[in-house]
DNA sequence: CCCATTCACTTTTACGCTTAAGCTCGGGAC
DNA sequence: GTCCCGAGCTTAAGCGTAAAAGTGAATGGG
């Protein structure tokens, strides 16, 4: 009944609130921006007068007035399905909204060429800033800015030079998922590693392998295995690991370590006390709810931190790497046969 | 290097483009907005040389002048990271993009009064229509918009009387997931239902109920259990069920339902051989990784469906609903002792 | 007592676009 | 030749805001 199909009122300019209170438009803009040289009675009367007309500033004129509009520009490479994109849209919607900014969100996915489009759809809108985030962390080409808008990557980096990026610290992030693991005691350590080549897959088996080495263990390459992200490979690598007899499960996200816990489950073992499972990303609603330690993946924080830095103004490093830390949880705890607290 | 802290040129204008091709910047636009009256010849020079300047329409002017802006506002509920948001988002997203239409993100958590808050930023932004997605179905209050800005809800209707609205029909999606067990010859059938007095959950108890008064089956009530929407306690209802002998598991959602095959698992019970498991929502990433039978939600038709239908411009009902399918797989089979194929 | 300065405004302009209205010119009707 | 018409432009008027420039009265210093 409302809603739909009614005409649309005007809404009230700062004209009016200067004539309700019997002032200029201009000292209304005045008062309302916070600039000086409008008499404490005056900036009441108009304040009250706003109030009273629901006056909302008009983002458009604003806009074309001072060639800045209040938005941020969030363009996603994916299907924000996943934490990645979805993180960091959170994040950087949490921090647009404390600027006071807006965030439009569009894509790349879906069409060839979509980071043109996407750019294309920003740009003309004159947004203030662009922050461009993917699901997995890559490399992007995209199309070259002409007028200076501020761009930051989140969770990938350009392909030669280009925009400054902010990328999760996987190598530390499987530094401390293995400590985690060798500081409880575990030495055989199966890994159930993502994809192959990807980066993420290759910094965190990287911070593995310095975890072993700096704790003396030598890391046993038939207990080192990769797999696709998914729980099938988790609980298919998790079965043959755990007859290797490994004692920690090292996993590539939380859904392998749902698979590995399945595949724990199916021989017979209890977790943790026959078998720690670590997770990897800290996945909303899966990793906490099945009680499993994970390594958190700062997608919010690389949002928050894009926004803000782009908003700075101050230039920035072309790489910036935000931490990954251990969320303890309660499948991981001393291997059988050693009493806990000999970290 | 590139990206921040440049100085922002100025972007060409039409009467830039004009000028370059020896007219007036008004000519220029009615080239570039297709609108008759302008030689060819003239009108192949104007598009010539807005391409040879990357001439791009400044929307922050068009919008002043038009009152139309090309922006749709969205107002999240809750913090993007369930599938109804994100599917709502992601179906308003490719809609929108379809109209050229932009899409202009917020969120009502958070902070108290949020929704206000949110359609503050959007009305003052002038957005064409607006969007509002909430997680679980359920009465939201908004403010009162009135500017006639089009509203239309998704996944949520009004308190009492106000936009129209668009829901999952819940209801048809538990008969689905009834008649699917029953079809496959399950008679013993166990709800793990979610949480008791939501919306969703009492529609797709109701659902399963005409279901199974419609096959003749008696419903054992010891056998409709309320859990909590999380795997922990479909683990827990599923526990209990299977003692009792269900064949067939109806589950409030596929994490529920993952529990539920947790608990299969830990008996020693084979999925579908022993037990079939119906999950809900078909959550993304997991339902069909997990090779779980489940219903279809359908949040991303519906986004794109409340797009659509706001800039159709055309008075809605109050209420629609949208069908949610079987998503058929591994997890649902015959009974153990009814030879498959009685449907 | 007069000019300069300050205060507290008002008036005006410009932002880039759309669009109504006006203008010009060539050509066909008579 | 004159008239008219319409095709094909140009001119101009705003949209609501920000901010520069202008105004007039009050104040103050010399």
């Amino acid at each position: 009944m409302e809603g739909s199909g009614q005409i649309r009122r005007s809404r009230p300019t700062l004209q009016d609130v200067g004539r309700l209170a019997g002032v200029s438009g201009a000292a209304a803009s005045y008062v309302l921006n916070g600039r000086p040289g409008v008499a404490p009675d005056t900036a009441r009367r108009v304040r009250e007068a706003a109030a009273e007309l629901g006056y909302r500033p008009n983002s458009a004129a604003r806009a074309l007035r001072s060639d800045r509009n209040g938005i941020i520009g969030l363009v996603l490479g994916e299907v924000p399905r996943t934490p990645p994109p979805v993180g960091t849209m959170a994040g950087a919607h949490a921090e647009a909204q404390a600027l006071g900014q807006s965030l439009l969100v569009t894509n790349a996915y879906g069409t060839r060429g979509g980071f043109r489009l996407a750019f294309d759809e920003l740009l003309g809108r004159q947004v203030d800033a662009i922050v461009v985030a993917v699901s997995g962390t890559r490399r992007v080409a995209l199309p070259e800015v002409r007028d200076g808008t501020p761009i930051l990557l989140v969770n990938c980096f350009p392909v030669v030079s280009g925009p400054p990026c902010v990328l999760p610290d996987e190598q530390g992030g499987g530094h401390a998922a293995a400590r985690n693991l060798l500081d409880h005691g575990h030495r055989r350590i199966g890994v159930l590693a993502g994809v192959r080549g990807m980066w993420a897959t290759t910094e965190r088996v990287a911070g593995f392998r310095r975890a072993m080495r700096e704790a003396g263990v030598e890391v046993d390459e038939g207990m080192v295995r990769y797999g696709d992200y998914r729980l099938g490979s988790g609980r298919t690598l998790a079965r043959d690991l755990l007859a290797k007899g490994a004692t920690g499960l090292l996993c590539g996200n939380d859904r392998m370590a749902l698979g590995a816990r399945l595949a724990a489950a199916e021989a017979g073992l209890r977790v943790p006390h026959d078998v720690s499972i670590m997770g990897y990303d800290d996945e909303p609603e899966l990793a906490a709810e099945a009680g499993l330690a994970t390594v958190r993946l700062p997608y919010e924080d690389m949002g928050r931190w894009a926004v803000r830095s782009l908003l700075g103004g101050e230039p920035l490093p072309p790489r910036t790497l935000l931490s990954c830390d251990v969320v303890a949880r309660g499948s991981v705890s001393a291997p059988p046969g050693i009493p806990p607290g000999r970290a």
